[in-house]
RNA sequence: GCGCCCGUAGCUCAGAGGAUAGAGCAUCGGCCUUCUAAGCCGAGGGUCGCAGGUUCGAUUCCUGCCGGGCGCGCCA
């Protein structure tokens, strides 16, 4: 069976009616996207509605209200219509057949945890990158938003129908691997009593203090190398009036010489690996997983780095300038031309940059959706440019960007600095306020607006945190159904869905119509990377659900009747359990 | 200076051409001998930043201004 919400449904049969006009009271066929059929907010115009004939009226040259009229009556013949109305300019409102609840409730039952799923997508094929964090560090709180989107619009645009792969992009290439190398191999030298002045330019958090003993336990006293050997000749460090890169470089330089390449890049790898491992397991613990982890490195020796630079040579996009390499990236939409190989031999990050997204179409994905904060938005441009260089379509990328997240506590702002190594972590914020509490906050704002964490809130056990609203009614649910064999009944599915008919108070009616929606919400949240709007979906759904359990009671003497309540507040909970599972949050069933 | 994002109820925010602009919190008033009160019901609260424009219709699209945030490396 096709799944397809009520909305595609009706829009299927506008779209037939509209076509059988053609030709007749409409000049030519308009384009489909001018056919939409939209939730009525108020149920006096009916359960859906139509502005079709007012968006055609004009290039048909006829009056909206007498061109509704004759769309509304080319309808085909359908189960799902009860019957429509021309109202007001000219909209069409459709009334659906009392049948149609009941059906959508029936198949709530008969796909359980895919209820929701839709074929709207069209099997198109979508890679997501997103947090993409430096492995110098742990990750911290914005990466946490950045995980909780991501992950989130992956299942969205997955239920929604498309076909999707989530990637990691691991940037291990470059100066500030080094850094890395560098910022540990002096812990590890200050654990072995030869301490050297940390560098401000290094990697300070404390995190790397724990890897260099287990550094020291694996490796004993083999990499130590004398403090005075080690800073003999340096230039003067930040601190003391110098520059704070060429000491850190400085000190990169004579790690390598000191040490050999080969032991420096055990040094490197050992931090990188540690980092990438911790990393990796953080996100695990939020719900989040990766199909796969790609290596920047990867990239210049798998040979796709001079694969790209050489086709851009080729066709004429580079040239050199100051003894650089610089891509014409103003001929392609960006502000100016961009480096791609610098002036000591090694290629840029946007170098990388442009060999990965065009190995991503190369693999076959149709589009490229790179989730990146706020602070990167520069940066879009530059890889469009990059890709229409290719030959690539510059609209098969798009970046969805997240804007900052700010932690409060007693209505005092947290301080966070990467910089000096204090920050709070995603792991520090899940062991306080809870996997289900952190997704459900993260994901509560629209991803463009800036985010105040507010920690009380979202560790409050009360009323006003919004996670448990929606829990709690999953809970009740789930109560609902214990208290019934607590009284030696059972749910006697066909009855009830047989006697879904029965529902007809209106906070029933309001319940099957939110229940009814939630297929379109999920097309709504995906098409639009929007997955605040399947939250606040689903606090409205929660709240019908609060409101009905409220005012009526559902284990009844008649069964009919109960059975039919049971079908209600059984698809309610099913419905609910697969929001929040798109979300990331668990569906307990009692609080 | 250039570029991107944001200005909607007291506060935090949804809504992105359509009918009377919504929610949570806060305030005030009600509802538990009955399936979980982490709940429900009700009330008050708005010049959708300002000014033009497009449109049958603009809070939504366009332009300009005002106000706030962020970014503009041969870093990643």
């Amino acid at each position: 069976m096709e799944a397809r919400s009520l909305k595609s449904q009706l829009e299927q049969l506008l779209q037939q009616a509209v076509n059988g006009l053609v030709g007749g009271l409409l000049p030519t066929a308009p384009d489909a996207s001018q056919i939409s059929v939209e939730r009525t907010r108020d149920t006096q115009h009916g359960d859906f509605a139509s502005n079709v004939a007012m968006r055609l009226a004009k290039a048909a040259r006829r009056n909206p209200r007498e061109l509704a009229q004759a769309i509304a009556a080319a309808l085909p013949a359908n189960a799902l219509i009860e019957r429509t109305e021309v109202a007001g300019a000219g909209f069409i409102n459709f009334y659906l057949a009392a049948g149609a609840y009941g059906t959508e409730v029936a198949r709530v039952f008969e796909l359980g945890a895919a209820y929701g799923q839709s074929s709207r997508g069209r099997n198109q094929s979508i890679i997501i990158e997103f947090v993409s964090a430096n492995p110098t560090g742990p990750l911290h709180v914005a990466h946490g938003r950045h995980a909780a989107y991501g992950a989130t619009l992956a299942n969205l645009l997955r239920a929604a129908g498309h076909r999707v792969h989530r990637e990691f992009y691991v940037n291990d290439a470059g100066r500030q691997m080094d850094i890395l190398a560098v910022s540990l191999w002096l812990r590890y030298l200050e654990l072995s009593g030869e301490a050297v002045a940390f560098p401000a330019g290094g990697y300070q958090g404390a995190y790397l203090k724990d890897i260099a003993a287990e550094l020291r336990d694996s490796v004993g006293a083999g990499l130590v190398r004398a403090a005075a050997a080690v800073v003999a000749g340096l230039p003067a460090d930040e601190a003391e009036g110098g520059d704070k890169d060429g000491y850190v470089d400085a000190l990169i330089a004579r790690a390598r010489e000191l040490l050999g390449e080969s032991a420096f890049q055990e040094v490197l790898g050992r931090a990188r690996d540690r980092l990438l491992g911790n990393m990796r397991t953080d996100l695990e613990d939020f719900g989040v997983v990766y199909d796969r982890w790609y290596s920047e490195m990867s990239l210049a020796t798998s040979g796709a780095l001079d694969r790209a630079l050489a086709r851009l040579r080729q066709q004429g996009h580079l040239y050199q300038k100051d003894g650089a390499t610089w891509f014409r990236a103003s001929e392609f939409g960006d502000e100016k031309d961009r480096v791609v190989v610098r002036e000591n031999g090694l290629t840029t990050y946007f170098a990388s940059d442009i060999a990965y997204h065009l190995d991503k179409r190369e693999r076959g994905f149709d589009l490229l959706i790179d989730v990146l904060g706020s602070g990167h938005h520069g940066y879009v441009a530059r890889v469009r440019g990059g890709l229409a260089a290719m030959g690539e379509p510059p609209d098969s990328l798009e970046v969805p960007m997240i804007q900052v997240v700010t932690l409060f506590r007693g209505g005092e702002q947290l301080q966070m600095s990467k910089r000096s190594g204090q920050f709070v972590t995603l792991r520090e914020l899940r062991a306080e306020v809870g996997n289900d509490a952190c997704r459900f906050f993260f994901l509560m704002r629209g991803h463009e607006q800036p985010l105040d964490f507010d920690l009380d809130l979202a560790t409050a056990r009360t009323n006003e945190n919004p996670v448990y609203y929606v829990q709690y009614a999953h809970a009740r649910a789930s109560s609902v159904m214990k208290q019934l064999q607590a009284r030696g009944l059972t749910f006697e599915r066909a009855e009830g869905l047989a006697n879904v008919k029965l529902l007809t108070g209106e906070l029933e009616q309001v319940l099957l119509n939110r229940i009814a929606a939630f297929t379109e919400i999920i097309e709504t949240a995906a098409a639009n990377r929007t997955p605040q709007t399947l939250v606040f979906y689903l606090r409205e759904l929660a709240n019908g659900f609060h409101s009905y359990y409220n005012s009526e009671r559902f284990i009844v003497a008649e069964s009919p009747l109960r059975n039919a309540r049971l079908a209600l507040v059984g698809a309610a909970q099913q419905v609910i359990r697969n929001g929040l599972t798109l979300l990331g949050v668990s569906a307990p069933e009692s609080m």
